[in-house]
DNA sequence: CGTTTCTGTGTACGTTATACGCAGCACTAG
DNA sequence: CTAGTGCTGCGTATAACGTACACAGAAACG
């Protein structure tokens, strides 16, 4: 946190701690560094990350395209402060209440968090976390896990993994979304095209065991959206119970 | 297959199916569309998804720019392309030998798949599986299930829950061989000096169980690449597991 | 043989990120 | 108080991108 001079930082991580100095000398900067990432996602929020080019957001922050390089090293470094500002803070966690109980909830809040903000899944991942809400999130999974018997790897491994899935599971639940208004139809009406097009594809002969799922009437309509979330996130609790259990018998 | 005229079939995926009428009129083609995604995967195998421009596949493929649109609609038609013809068929898959054995070997295979091929894992997924070896390997991994008494539609979950999950940690680990790559170290490396940088960033009265993970020198050195892999593996396998013995038992 | 229809190609347009240089401002050294 | 210096915002310029469009020529059909 002192050491900001550390030579090691990288710089975009450096800005998204906000140590970026800035000596007294030129005249008073114009622009805040805060009001430009919030323009940029007011743009993004408005038209997607697609709509994010610079010229856009320097015209929505009022200020010529140019001007955003005086804060912001490259276009990549304000997509990052952007999906910093834009995650915040984690709810708190209570592991009083059991780690299955808190790694749900913790699942449950980044995956709302997504929803809200469907842009933040298109930001391309561009390094291991380390911004400070990203951090932060990270602590509050590791929490969750603080009462059991894990090794502090396996902790890290297991938040990872529930990370990893609820990024997933919510890319697809907004693509499905995103797909289902572009044709302005229901969500029920586009599973069922799907399910369609694959009776249209699909030769029982050479794929049986899809042949099966589809013949089942599996594709035929729709989940609740958030279904298909908590059934893969059942199974790995269960998986992850399972550790659990065996590190707390030894 | 026979109803290729059907009017429900999407552009991109009627392509992949190889359903694409070419009346015998005008000149005859001086390129096969085969031939143009071939040249597409050359250049994405040597230079990455980033290189993949239509003006330089033209150029592998010995022909104008231009020319690659009486073959393709556009750019991602032609990926989505590319992108069937490099996953290829799936490995035979054995129930006989346990679903367990069987999810397991198809899920080293797709990872192996991706590893080889990064540019892949980089082309942007537009829509639910519906070319051929897309629809490929979903069959094989249901096969792996049908052994079980699973229900089909949970099968399907598992199966895209484990395509998910297999196509995350291949991403991450590709990430991170990049990212080791790009500065010319080794991995052990790559991963002390993230620990360095968490050291100085993290708190440890913010982030106190993130610090923990650091102390207990979590971050000082790297596994080998494949067992993060086998480790979220393992505990999706045990969660499904345990559902595949209450389903068997009741 | 004309007509039709498809082929490859060149040109042109609109966007993108961003390197560079300039004019002016605010602070610091003298 | 007065240079000087290093920062500010900005306009211009460049290179690359996807692709719409128009055109010349070739092959098949009537």
């Amino acid at each position: 946190m002192e050491l900001d001079s550390g030579i090691g930082v990288p710089a975009n991580i450096a800005a998204a701690w906000g140590l970026r100095e800035r000596p007294g000398k030129g005249p008073k900067p114009g622009l805040t560094l805060d009001g430009i990432v919030a323009a940029g996602i007011r743009v993004a929020a408005a038209d997607g990350i697609g709509a994010v080019s610079m010229s856009r957001v320097a015209a929505e922050a009022g200020a010529s395209t140019m001007a955003l390089y005086r804060y912001v090293r490259a276009k990549d470094e304000l997509l990052e402060l952007m999906m910093d500002a834009a995650i915040g803070d984690p709810p708190p966690i209570a592991p009083d209440a059991g780690w299955r109980a808190a790694l749900t909830a913790w699942a449950w809040a980044c995956r709302e968090l997504y929803l809200a903000q469907p842009w933040t899944l298109r930001v391309p991942i561009s390094g291991p976390p380390a911004t400070p809400h990203q951090l932060a999130w990270m602590d509050a999974g590791l929490t969750a896990l603080a009462d059991t018997r894990l090794r502090e790897e396996e902790k890290l491994s297991i938040v990872l993994l529930f990370s990893m899935y609820v990024r997933n599971e919510a890319t697809v639940a907004v693509d499905m979304q995103a797909a289902v208004e572009a044709v302005d139809t229901s969500l029920d009406e586009a599973i069922a095209t799907y399910g369609k097009l694959l009776r249209l594809l699909v030769d029982p002969a050479r794929f049986p065991a899809l042949a099966r799922v589809i013949e089942a009437g599996v594709l035929d309509r729709a989940d609740e959206p958030y279904e298909e979330f908590v059934f893969g996130l059942e199974r790995i609790l269960d998986g992850v119970g399972l550790l659990i259990a065996q590190r707390a018998g030894s």
